[in-house]
DNA sequence: GTGAAAGCGCTAACAC
DNA sequence: GTGTTAGCGCTTTCAC
């Protein structure tokens, strides 16, 4: 019946007798439409298994209803609870996602322009990507609403975590627990052109170590602190190195719960038991760490995503957002990777620092 | 300078001096336009901040060259595995990907029903989930390509493994390794109503199991076969129990790397050293398996994401995409966390299934 | 080389 | 209630 290729709503408006007018309310549920039309239109509709164009709609709306997601890394575990969270939301306010996965700086820039030079989509979430100068400027330019994960941006709504404070949290942990050498194994921050997408996480719990350290009045010994590209394979080879010098670390602080999982594998290949000989604290508590036992600074991952899609559906809707910079809780969570080293006793000392470790967590807590 | 809201082709077509068609000619890359009139009309571009809108170019080329991709339980390893090989593919491919979770069955109908109702995309990929044959009619009805990973849907290109092949072979490693009792953790198939994604996976690696067992001549023992819902959580409880029967076995076969896991945190629980008095085998060689020395079943996650977007690519041109049902290879991958049965001794018997073990890999093959 | 105009498929404002 | 029509922003003949 529909004289060309795809059916359109003028088909069905043909072969019901009607106008497309009729046939438009009818689809879009209009109260003012006779219940024999409907009943009728809707039979053809079946019958000529008409289906509407998003395309046409969303031209004539004048809204795509779609949200973009960049993101890099889309396998590591934090990312993808990130992502579901963000999901979950963008579903229930009737939005279509479309992820952009970006391991390279090719295929950030590839996204980026993409997502600036056309009007593709109603608004952009950012996970875990620093953005450059021109990069912002782009998006400003071209008036894309957007929202930041995990990685502060000037001007842009972001939901973040204090990394400095869990840093200074994972590190008082060990401390409280005796320990004084405590090893930091983390990401580089490689500052050049190749493939770096610019999370600086890892070096803010290094600055936060640092500080817990100096609190604590412990000289920073430059050979315990091992960084490499992320992964966990390669945390095992820098943490295998770190627990080989003269005078190794009793305690290890990785900068995310995949690193630590490194840390835990090379532990297990220098046969240093854990925690026996060798205390282990992760970032992040993700699925994992649950399960291995992994002693951790706990971040809600999901939370983020869920946060940062609500507030971008706000932002939409013209909705004030609260704050620009919004910061969720950190939390230490206790498991069997960590334990009092071996000959020293709860000291004053240990229990201030823990006391002062929760404070922390009230502290970096929600804005 | 643009008289209302957005800047179209036709504010910098006046603002250029020219007519819509050159304008959109320069934006194209046409040839025939001179090169004056291309650097004015790239200049009023950027002046304008004009941004083509991608419903317009897409409504009036016709295609909105986007691809959807359905998958369930996002948040678990292998479906990222997946998805990011998917994604890797489509992106290369200029397609924009929309992803739809899925957790529950009422997620799934939605997201379906928007797929197969409106004129979204250009085509879909089905990942791990079951389509019933209502829902296929309705891709069928609707004209929608599509293609499915790791599920098998007739009539439709799928990129599978055999997993009962799968399973035999997981089994037939430990009984290589001389163990006779061998338990297995795995999830349940409801068939009910409630949450039923409808992956047969697990209950396919069992019939492995079951056959594995049964050629090397042992009885099939109920007691030692736990099975509940997905997750670790969920399979460290059902081993627990498991290694606490009278008679408990001497190795576990999970049905997923996911799994194992859970069966390894209980074995630590229960205070059952892994190899030593419990082998433990899993399924999928995810990431963390290589962290933990897991011994496993390993299929191309990535690939299959690959592959999958691939065909549906070609099935997009028009190219032939070989048989409908395609079949990746499987490996048994030997790790740390099976090891021999202490007393027993290489039998010719173990070395033979160890070769039939291999000879699977290859007959579990690419078809 | 370039302009004018006819679609692409739909929504919404306006008549009747 | 329902038909008609003017956009929505772009691509693409078809003349000039």
């Amino acid at each position: 019946m529909p004289p060309k290729g795809r059916v359109t709503i003028a088909d069905v408006a043909a072969a019901s007798g009607v106008g497309v007018g009729t046939v438009s309310r009818v689809i879009n549920g209009a109260a003012n439409v006779r219940e024999s039309t409907r009943r009728t239109v809707l039979a053809v509709i079946k019958q000529l298994g008409y289906r509407p164009s998003y395309l046409a709609v969303s031209l004539s709306r004048g809204t795509p209803r779609t949200i973009a997601i960049v993101v890099p890394h889309l396998t590591t575990p934090s990312a993808v609870m990130r992502l579901a969270g963000a999901l979950a939301v963008l579903d229930a306010q009737g939005y279509d996602t479309v992820v952009c996965n970006v391991d390279t700086q090719g295929q950030r820039d590839d996204h980026l322009t993409a997502l600036t030079s056309r009007y593709r989509v109603d608004g952009v979430i950012i996970i875990s990507l620093r953005l450059s100068r021109q990069w912002l400027a782009s998006f400003r330019r071209a008036m894309v609403p957007l929202v930041a994960v995990d990685v502060a941006v000037a001007g842009v709504p972001h939901t973040v975590i204090d990394n400095i404070a869990g840093g200074r949290m994972a590190t008082e942990h060990l401390l409280a627990l005796g320990h004084r050498r405590i090893g930091f194994v983390g990401d580089t921050r490689s500052r050049g052109k190749g493939g770096d997408l610019g999370s600086t996480s890892s070096q803010e719990r290094l600055h936060g170590y640092r500080g817990a350290l100096q609190q604590a009045g412990i000289r920073y010994d430059a050979s315990l602190v091992r960084r490499g590209p992320h992964g966990a394979a390669n945390a095992e080879a820098l943490a295998t190195k770190l627990l080989s010098v003269p005078d190794p670390p009793s305690a290890v602080f990785a900068a995310s719960d995949t690193q630590a999982m490194g840390v835990l594998a090379a532990a297990d290949r220098a046969a240093r038991p854990v925690p026996g000989e060798l205390s282990v604290m992760g970032f992040d508590d993700i699925e994992s760490a649950k399960l291995l036992g992994l002693s951790t600074v706990r971040q809600p991952l999901e939370d983020s995503g869920i946060e940062g899609a609500r507030r971008l559906c706000a932002l939409l809707r013209g909705e004030p957002i609260g704050p620009l910079r919004q910061q969720l809780p950190l939390e230490v969570v206790h498991r069997s990777t960590t334990a009092r080293l071996r000959g020293s006793r709860p000291s004053s000392a240990g229990t201030h620092v823990r006391n002062a470790a929760r404070i922390e967590v009230s502290a970096a807590g929600r804005s």
